[in-house]
DNA sequence: AAACCCCATGGAAACGTTTCCATGCGAGGG
DNA sequence: CCCTCGCATGGAAACGTTTCCATGGGGTTT
């Protein structure tokens, strides 16, 4: 039936009786054309229905017009809304964006930043999970590369990815500051990264405390993949073995939820019984019961500001470290003072 | 710098002493190559970091090997789950994924229509918004369009764009047929869409209810966008004029946010004053206290049966009408029967 | 032994753009 | 009046691939 195919310069030029040079001048805005021939072209354009091709395009100009996104997962409320913030940048600026979800995989990623280079992509914008290795090698593919929302775990020596960040640190130490001034002298940490040293989280955690002169206790920072099993798993266990506990940092929001639901099977009120508090203000934050009070990471902005520096700022890439954005503590009704001392759930005694 | 072009099928040819288009065969995979030239290709290209250029292949072949989705809002927790489903069935198939956001509006779907036609794509899996007009456009423009999770509101007359869709109708009868069962006779739905003709699950609450012999009130059928705002006015208007029903429906998630958020504000006790389910089990449903009764909706099925009817079958579609998958009713807390007849707020409700 | 066929291979022509370069032409200055 | 300059325009060559077609050679069949 109507399966011609798409009309190219060439007909548009015979069209209008014009060489092909004069159309793709028209419609790629370069050179000169009079006001009287560049109508005709558009007349006949419209007449042909003529769309003209990203690949023909592409392959001449050597870039695709378009961007990579990697992300661990699109489900992710964090992630969506850095994809969010991506896709807004990469609208006011004409490029496409082509999404995949490593699922934390290194090897995943790997295998989507081949693919994107095969697109020709005119950068990646990723946030990572495999180790540096990897992504020297990514980079070195890649026209260019910008990490958003998280970096490598690797030592920090030479940082030659350019990258986006909520500013952890910061907020971390915020809600500490905020959890301690309510009194709290037992803070747990739930979600320290399991192998390798500590991430900027926790380090953040340490050191807001050890400012403050509140001892860490070792016990309390429990460490927990990012999976919402293990998030379950960590969180009973501390809040089982430490019945102590006034109050709990979640580092994100996959443990702020366990943390919710175990303090929950354990009949323990919020904030009476226990204070929490976690990194990552996601919609469900506002609909607990209490609302949870949350570090919130400006992930739309990472997103849109990772996506401008890739495109726009080739020159500002990988200068000046990181780019820190800043997070909001956002108190809600989740935390309060410490309940009196006193064992609850026949608790051990660990101090 | 290192700033060297990518190498082509002509380096590697050169470099391993065959034709270009042996190098081509090698890598298309068609034709036949004697195993030892295909290995001496393989190490040229290794040796040359080669990496063919989709943008040339596509030209040649007429099509780009990636697909286009489109939907209102990546952040919708729906629409991601949708968007990881079509995500891990175009993986699978070897094709990429653009995705963009149109944000419920029809002029920009239409742009982003345009904009993967000039792509090329194989394919557009799109969440719409526009009307029927629109659309009949598009489909024009793309070798194929597939609906997914979502029709246009237009006369389901000539069904020419196939699309994929969760059972609304049998989700809706089933957790209507519940609330009913619990004893609940004034039951609200919030949610209708607000111009036009009643979309399916209005309608199929209505059919439920006539078929189980309660009368349907009009009052209780409110209108609501689906826009935070719109949906907490509305469900604040639904429970402060008609303090006597027993029993909310949400359209949406976005209605059952605010029918919890509303409740709450107007000490109303769920289930005890009023039972609350909602279509669409977010993760937020489980967190909720009291969790959220909800009809799950089968998203990342639904993207993923719509990535492969748009790749894989398009003989079949259009045919039969559009792929209903089974929504599944998921029971929690939030739904009780209903209180003894009387008026809601007398006073202040003992805690 | 001759005819044949199939397999491996290379050359060359597309695919649809952009862009360099040449051409023609009208206007303006010497 | 001629030279020059600038502008509008067309032809043609790339960009990197796939694929048709031709060619040659070795093995099989008669």
């Amino acid at each position: 039936m109507t399966d011609r195919r798409p009309s190219t310069v060439k007909d548009v030029a015979a069209s209008a009786g014009v060489g092909i040079a004069t159309v793709s001048r028209v419609f790629s805005g370069t050179g000169s054309v009079s006001p009287a021939t560049r109508d005709r072209v558009l007349a006949a354009a419209r007449a042909l229905d003529y769309r003209p091709s990203a690949l023909g395009r592409g392959l001449k100009l050597r870039r695709s017009g378009g961007i990579g996104l990697i992300v661990p997962d699109v489900t992710d409320p964090f992630c969506a809304e850095l994809v969010a913030g991506v896709l807004a940048c990469a609208r006011t600026l004409g490029e496409h964006v082509i999404v995949d979800a490593a699922g934390g995989d290194p090897a995943r990623e790997a295998e989507i930043v081949e693919r994107l280079a095969e697109q020709r992509v005119d950068g990646v914008i990723a946030m990572p999970a495999g180790d540096e290795a990897d992504w020297r090698g990514a980079a070195r593919v890649c026209s260019s590369v910008v990490f958003a929302g998280r970096v490598l775990p690797g030592p920090p020596d030479v940082p030659d990815v350019p990258s986006v960040l909520a500013d952890d640190a910061g907020g971390v130490r915020a809600v500490t500051e905020y959890l301690a001034g309510l009194g709290h002298r037992r803070i747990a940490f739930l979600g320290a990264v399991p192998g390798g040293p500590p991430r900027v989280r926790e380090r953040a955690f340490r050191a807001t405390l050890a400012q403050l002169g509140v001892p860490v206790e070792e016990d309390l920072v429990v460490a927990a993949r990012p999976a919402r099993d293990a998030a379950y798993a960590a969180a009973a266990g501390l809040l089982q073995r430490r019945g102590d506990v006034t109050a709990v940092l979640a580092a994100g929001h996959l443990l702020g939820e366990a943390a919710v639901l175990v303090a929950r099977e354990l009949d323990l009120r919020v904030p009476a019984d226990v204070s929490i508090a976690m990194v990552d203000d996601v919609a469900w934050a506002e609909l607990c019961d209490p609302p949870l009070t949350a570090v919130a990471r400006p992930a739309r902005d990472i997103g849109y500001r990772a996506c401008e520096l890739v495109l726009r700022e080739p020159a500002r890439r990988g200068r000046g470290g990181p780019v820190l954005l800043p997070t909001e503590l956002v108190v809600r009704g989740s935390c309060g003072p410490p309940r009196a001392q006193r064992r609850r759930r026949r608790g051990n005694p660990a101090d």
